[in-house]
DNA sequence: CTCCAAGCTGAATTCTTTTTCAGTTAATCT
DNA sequence: AGATTAACTGAAAAAGAATTCAGCTTGGAG
C-alpha cells in the first residue's frame, strides 16, 4: 500500500490503475461501486476526494475524468517505460514539439523521461566512430547543459548537426566522429545548442 | 492514411489515439467536434460508426467508450510499448529466461515484442564496425531464423558471442564486425544459434 | 443528368455520470 | 466520554454524453 492511503484507498487507486490499463479509460464512480460493493455513488466519491487530497490522483468534473498522477503512479509500480515524441525536423523559429512535426512516439526507460526529450532521426555518418549510424534514433535531451566532449545537436545555419562538443573561449568547436570530416568551429552567437544526445535507439534488419 | 479510411476518418482516428496517450482516456464525441469544428454530435458520429463498421474501433453506449483496435493503432502508430527481459547471462543447459537470470527489463517498441525475445549486454568490440559497442543492449529474436549476413547470437563452446552468420554448407562462419578479429568457422552442430539481433539500445554518457 | 456516399447542420431525446445533501456506523484519538 | 475520521446508505438534481431523426450540400460514378 502506498504511503498515507489506507488500506481501502490504495485498492481502488489500484483497480483505476488496473481499469486504465485493461480498458483504455478510467472508470466511472459507479463502476469503481460495482467492483468493491459500495452501492451509493457518494460513498466512492469520498474516497476519491481522498485520493485527490493526498495528491494521487486528479480529476475533473467530466465523465471518467480520473486523472492517476505520475507520482501515484511511479510508487505503486516500477512503472520504468515512457513515450518521447519522434521529431522530423529541427528549424530554427520552429517549434520543435509542434503537432504537425511529430512523426511517431518511441517508447524509452524512464531514465531518460526528461520533460522536454524528444527523439531524433540522425542523418549522416558524422558520429560512425561513435557507433551512431545514419537512421539511428537518438533521444535529445534539451535541458542539459552540455559539458565537453558531450555529443550534442545543435543548429547551425539552420542546419541540424550531431557532434562532440568542446567549448574554445568564444568559439564553438563540433567535431565529428569520422576521421573522414573535419570538426567545425564556429562563433558561440552562431549556434544554437538543442540538447545533449542521452541515449540512441537502433532497429537492424 | 491508413487503408480504407477516407482522409477525414483517418484524421480523427488519429486524434482518438492521441488523445488517449495525452488524456489518458478517450474523446467524447462532442471533444472530437470541437477539435474538428464539426458542430454537430451527429456529425462526428458519422465517421466513428464508419471506423467501427472498418474495423478500427469498437464501442458501447457508454461515455467515452471508444476502444481503438489492436490492428489499428498498430497500423497507424508504432507506439505500443511493452518490456523484455535483459538477461545476464547465456549458457548452454542454463534456460535463458530464468527467473535468477533476469536482471531488469527494458521498454522496447511493440514491433519488437515477440515471444521468447530478449535483450543482452554486449560485451567485447567485435561488432565495433556495425556501430554495436561494448555495452550496448541489444534485442534479441530466438524464433527468427538467421538468414545470411544476418547479426545473430550464438552459442559456441558454452560462450555466447554476436556475429554475423554465413552459412557455407556444414560449416558456419560467425564473422565480426572488426577488422581486427578473425572470422570464426565451426561445423554447425557445435554451435547454438541464440536468435537474431533486431534491435539495439545504448545509454550515453 | 441522376443517384449515391461522404460529410455535414440542428434539435430533441435518452442515457450515463457526477455532484450534492442528509444521515448512519464503527473505529481511533484525546 | 466526546470528538473525529473513514467508510458507507439513499436519494435527487444537474451536468455530461450518446443516440436518433430529419434534412442539406458536394463531388464523383454510372
Amino acid at each position: 500500500m502506498a504511503k498515507g492511503l489506507t488500506k481501502r484507498q490504495g485498492e481502488i487507486l489500484e483497480f483505476i490503475i488496473d481499469c486504465i490499463r485493461d480498458n483504455g479509460m478510467p472508470p466511472t464512480i459507479a463502476e469503481i461501486g460495482v467492483r468493491f460493493n459500495i452501492s451509493s455513488t457518494n460513498g466512492v466519491n469520498d474516497h476519491l476526494v481522498a485520493l485527490e487530497k493526498k495528491g494521487y490522483i486528479e480529476r475533473s468534473s467530466k465523465a471518467r475524468s480520473i486523472h492517476v498522477t505520475d507520482q501515484a503512479s511511479a510508487g505503486l509500480y516500477q512503472n520504468d517505460i515512457g513515450v518521447l515524441p519522434l521529431v522530423g525536423r529541427i528549424a530554427a523559429g520552429f517549434p520543435i514539439l509542434a503537432e504537425e512535426n511529430v512523426e511517431g512516439h518511441v517508447p524509452v526507460s524512464s531514465a531518460h523521461l526528461r520533460p522536454g526529450a524528444y527523439c531524433l532521426k540522425v542523418q549522416g555518418d558524422s558520429m560512425i566512430e561513435d557507433g551512431i549510424l545514419d537512421g539511428d534514433t537518438i533521444i535529445v535531451n534539451p535541458e542539459a547543459r552540455p559539458k565537453e566532449g558531450d555529443i550534442v545537436v545543435a543548429l547551425v545555419d539552420d542546419e541540424a548537426t550531431v557532434k562532440h562538443f568542446y567549448r574554445h573561449g568564444d568559439t564553438i568547436e563540433l567535431r565529428p566522429a569520422n576521421a573522414a570530416m573535419q570538426p567545425l568551429f564556429v562563433s558561440a552567437a552562431s549556434v544554437q545548442l538543442q540538447g545533449v544526445v542521452v541515449a540512441l535507439q537502433r532497429s537492424i534488419a
